[in-house]
DNA sequence: CGATCCGTTGACATCGGTCAACGGACGTGG
DNA sequence: CCACGTCCGTTGACCGATGTCAACGGATCG
């Protein structure tokens, strides 16, 4: 019962399953292969074939840009793919790849439309799922246009926690997290310097505690409060809680 | 034939309809209602009960900050619609409303979901539109973490430019853009003031012209130059065509 | 043992934000 | 028709947050 494949306890919690669903989706999601670190498993302007599975480490889509810039766009953690519309999608428009080494599932468009197709209960959770990482995509937004660097850190390191214990990889205040600060500042519009001051910032302010491959999030409401996160978005369940204050058709306050 | 309605001609654009795709779609969308400028269509936290079509005006998606601060998230011109998942969606994790006064209709689910079922040709249209959408939200990613206030506002003068030209609005070089500089300052994470300020060097530069309810674009090349802008991506066709350079596995250049 | 990658820190430069004032366009009420 | 208020664009002075450049050291790996 405790079959704490990432996969099927995200769709899980997003819809629950049949059981037959659960066996399944752990089928097609026996056999993940292992991939290093820093390895593309998609680029700009391919033809995507089939969906990613992550099963282990973390992998992000990213932008280079014409200057050699990067910028993430999300990341993937274990639970987590990539594109279900294979069909639809002539060319990527971004990359995806790995940031840590991985261990994955490649589904193929032939399964992925079987699996929409034929398994009603799986696909409305996975759309789900997409509609959540949209969600997460728009909190990036309005990370990168409206937040301080010290703020779009902490907001991240939160969502990494939500989002990482949804799949049980991380505890009441913290989980492993392997990515350079390279990465992050790619992640947070920063730069890796600042990045680094920022995490010390948040260290003196005493919000967290130890770098290096793990996080220890001292006080998660400061935090919270700190990043202006807001906890509803990652849960797709009942009202979402933030932004009480009256907002009078769309005019600043 | 020249059935001018945006909506028409950005999906026939997208994947050809049918005649009768284009009779049911033209009668679904016949009575459009006026709303006036700054009017929510609709609120975070509310639980949607159909597609708004724009026909006329500018809209935005947007997200209100607990500290009153606003992110537009993207732009809705005419034949733009609003989020096609009705019925997965329990609550809109972002607010949608009118910038400009417009023209718009509002399709109901159960409409929605006739469409998406029995017209495929419309539905694949639909979503390749709604794919379009999120490509477009992952270069404001890129414009809001890698770009400086100048490029950003150019990239927004040349996302526009050829937006509102695949649905006849606009000439080969301009349009009508009757934005404030405050809603440009909340798309593109800037300050009132600086937008102005980028206004006058963009201007200076000769890259644009006039200001003031239309845009006059005096050198397309240039400006998307200095925007880094690639027009591959409003294109759901053949292959992306930027970022030629190599970049190896992910790494920064 | 050397090369490389990554985190860390300091000094300095600058982009963009903040604050404040002004003026034109527009609408409303006297 | 005029007086006033409001909204919006514009500009200047100033300052702070963040980027840039450079150096160093620890860890890891071949």
């Amino acid at each position: 019962m405790p079959d704490d494949h990432p996969l099927l306890r995200k769709l899980d919690a997003l819809s629950p399953l049949s059981d037959e669903d659960r066996r399944f989706l752990a089928q097609v999601v026996a056999h993940p292969m292992a991939v290093p670190a820093r390895t593309d498993l998609i680029r700009e302007g391919d033809r995507p074939h089939g969906v990613f599975v992550i099963v282990e480490g973390i992998a992000c889509r990213y932008k280079i840009l014409p200057d050699g810039g990067r910028q993430v766009l999300a990341f993937l953690v274990p639970g987590d793919f990539s594109d279900l519309d294979v069909d639809l999608l002539e060319v990527m428009d971004h990359a995806v790849g790995t940031l840590t080494p991985c261990r994955m599932v490649h589904v193929p468009a032939r399964t992925v439309r079987d699996l929409l197709d034929a398994h009603l209960g799986i696909a409305r959770a996975m759309r789900l799922a997409a509609l959540g990482e949209a969600a997460t995509s728009r909190q990036w937004l309005v990370n990168l246009g409206r937040r301080s660097c010290e703020q779009r850190l902490a907001h991240v390191l939160c969502e990494m926690l939500v989002r990482l214990r949804s799949v049980g990889l991380a505890s009441e205040t913290g989980y492993h997290f392997p990515l350079t600060q390279v990465d992050l500042a790619d992640a947070t519009g920063m730069t890796p310097v600042h990045v680094n001051r920022s995490f010390k910032a948040l260290r003196e302010r005493s919000l967290i505690e130890g770098w290096g491959r793990s996080i220890v999030i001292r006080d998660v409401a400061a935090l919270e409060g700190v990043a202006a996160f807001d906890r509803a978005y990652l849960h797709r369940t009942g009202s979402t809680g933030s932004c009480s204050r009256s907002a009078p058709a769309g005019l600043r306050a």
